[in-house]
DNA sequence: CACGGCTCTCGACAAAAGTCAAATTTGCTT
DNA sequence: AAGCAAATTTGACTTTTGTCGAGAGCCGTG
């Protein structure tokens, strides 16, 4: 495992055969080993981030109702996935698209904030492999020990690996029992240094939860649905790494979020472009929320989705006007 | 030709095939076309830099040498490509890698200056083409009638090209017959602005010349051998964007350079990122003027250069000692 | 030093992708 | 509206690539 003789085999593989344009069997020839090895190791190369095949997203920001959307909403990029269309899958679809985006966005030497949810993970997963060395993935939030796959430092890792880059996980709950502990806490230096460097982050990746049974904060068990429903009658109007918020896009006020620990919505802000990828029909009141509290500067949705934005911005200008 | 909608199947046929990993004939029956109109939508795509498959430079830089190079010349990155090793064609190896690197350091709302030489025209020819629509590249020289097919104008426009970017030219020659005129054409405003703006860019691709009766000084008829020859017992070492350095890289004080309408040395070193190509083996003193002139911070050499340019460093530094 | 477990490599076959000339459509001119 | 040229699409064919199980080399261990 120390030195690997095959990393450079693979190396010269791929380079023979993408940046020089030869077949198979010319790089096998060349390198002195079968065709049949060649194929793996561009398999490989392909695996790792050695090489990297991306396609451009234009096609997604081109469209009109892309435009609009940007306007209506002062978003700096918008990106519709045809949902109805030409796809097996169309859940998936939003999930690619924003992975392609989010490879799109990342830059050489970037620091990057990674919330936590079913959409980050399954960003996270289908996302293809690069070579980013010098790229630092930050956790945003607390940890959740959850039944489920996707707990925050897993996405956290999941993408830090895909990038080959080094992850910086937090080693600490989501939420805890009392305020004081969790003031006590985010005070201790390990904590206090992590959640002050979010801010230095150049890009952020997450998405927003619904107020609902069906949340991520329920199912794990960090909040009872009756406290939920309680909380939805306070205002509550979204979940952004694992912080309720209401309408406004601000931090709700209320016990629970006095006692969670995670990024403040004043570090997010902070961050240069913050990509919030929605895949729900039903989380549209999160996300007009998650846009008022300024919480998206780059926005990835479906085009059912970006119909009901559209509408809803029509809607509010005819009003106002 | 107005309104394309290959275009638009062009991009979705890649987007299934990549991004999502259907095969051709999937893709062929998702969009309702023949397998092989796939085949060649995909072809088209990676032609027009709507995909980008890149492999790492990582392999080149990795290498013990580059990091001594680095230390030893003060630069901020070294590639090598092995020469005599596993290729058929060991000059265009530079190329390929240079065209890599080059690729690898452009970034989106770059402004890129590129100077010209057969290097030069050789990174363009065989560099593939990526999707920067607002990328800039401005010509660093005036440009030279010649019976060559690598004009200054000719490597700007091709690289630009490639890039889907703008290309800005340089509507006047590179040497004129009187430094009289030469100062009143730089003082024109257009070609002022031209090379006011150079300093404002964020990354420069260039070789540098010998200065001997090979030069394309010489062929271009810019001068004649004697000229050159004259030059040289002057002090001339080599040529940066068709102006004379000495061997510490500063303009040679002579009639020729006056006559020259370039970009300023300053102007050049006020660029960020200076990438210099270096392909013939004979190129060895004007590349160590270029260094001590601080025209290059990233340089792609062959492993031979390489080796010659550590034995000097060695030499001085024990000399030095 | 022989033994399993391990990874790496290869040959042969199956699958996928590339290619080309003919057929068809498209856009433009007369 | 017919005719023509250019571009696009297709089916059939060839070449290239992916995959799998068998075998070879390697290493720590009993």
């Amino acid at each position: 495992m120390a030195i690997r003789p095959a990393e450079q085999l693979i190396h010269k593989a791929a380079w023979l055969y993408y940046a020089h344009g030869l077949r198979q069997d010319e790089v096998a020839s060349q390198l002195n080993i079968s065709r049949a090895s060649v194929a793996m190791y561009l398999r490989k190369a392909r695996e790792t981030g050695i090489v990297n095949i991306s396609t451009s997203t234009q096609l997604f920001t081109d469209d009109v109702m892309a435009r609009r959307l940007e306007d209506a909403f002062g978003l700096d990029a918008v990106w519709i996935a045809p949902e109805n269309a030409y796809l097996a899958d169309p859940s998936t679809d939003i999930a690619v698209l924003a992975a392609s985006v989010f490879l799109e966005l990342v830059k050489k030497g970037d620091r990057i904030g990674v919330a936590w949810g079913r959409t980050v993970y399954t960003i996270a997963d289908i996302m293809s492999f690069a070579d980013l060395q010098d790229v630092t993935v930050v956790q945003l939030c607390g940890n959740l020990g959850a039944p489920y796959s996707y707990r925050p430092d897993q996405c956290t890792m999941e993408i830090a690996r895909r990038l080959n880059a080094k992850g910086l996980n937090f080693y600490a709950p989501l939420v805890l029992s009392t305020e004081e502990l969790a003031k006590s806490l985010r005070a201790e230096p390990v904590i206090r240094d992590q959640l002050a460097g979010i801010a230095d982050c150049d890009l952020a990746l997450y998405s927003v939860g619904a107020v609902d049974a069906d949340s991520h904060l329920v199912k794990c068990g960090a909040l009872s649905p009756a406290e939920m429903e309680a909380l939805r009658s306070q205002g509550a109007a979204g979940v952004i790494a694992g912080q309720i918020i209401d309408a406004s896009g601000e931090v709700l006020d209320c016990s629970y979020n006095r006692r969670v620990i995670s990024a403040e919505l004043a570090s997010l802000r902070a961050i240069e472009k913050r990509l919030m990828v929605v895949q729900e029909h039903t989380k549209f009141e999160p996300l007009l929320s998650a846009i008022a509290g300024e919480l998206c500067t780059h926005l990835v949705i479906g085009a059912h989705m970006a119909e009901r934005l559209l509408e809803h911005a029509g809607a509010t200008t005819r009003k106002a006007s």
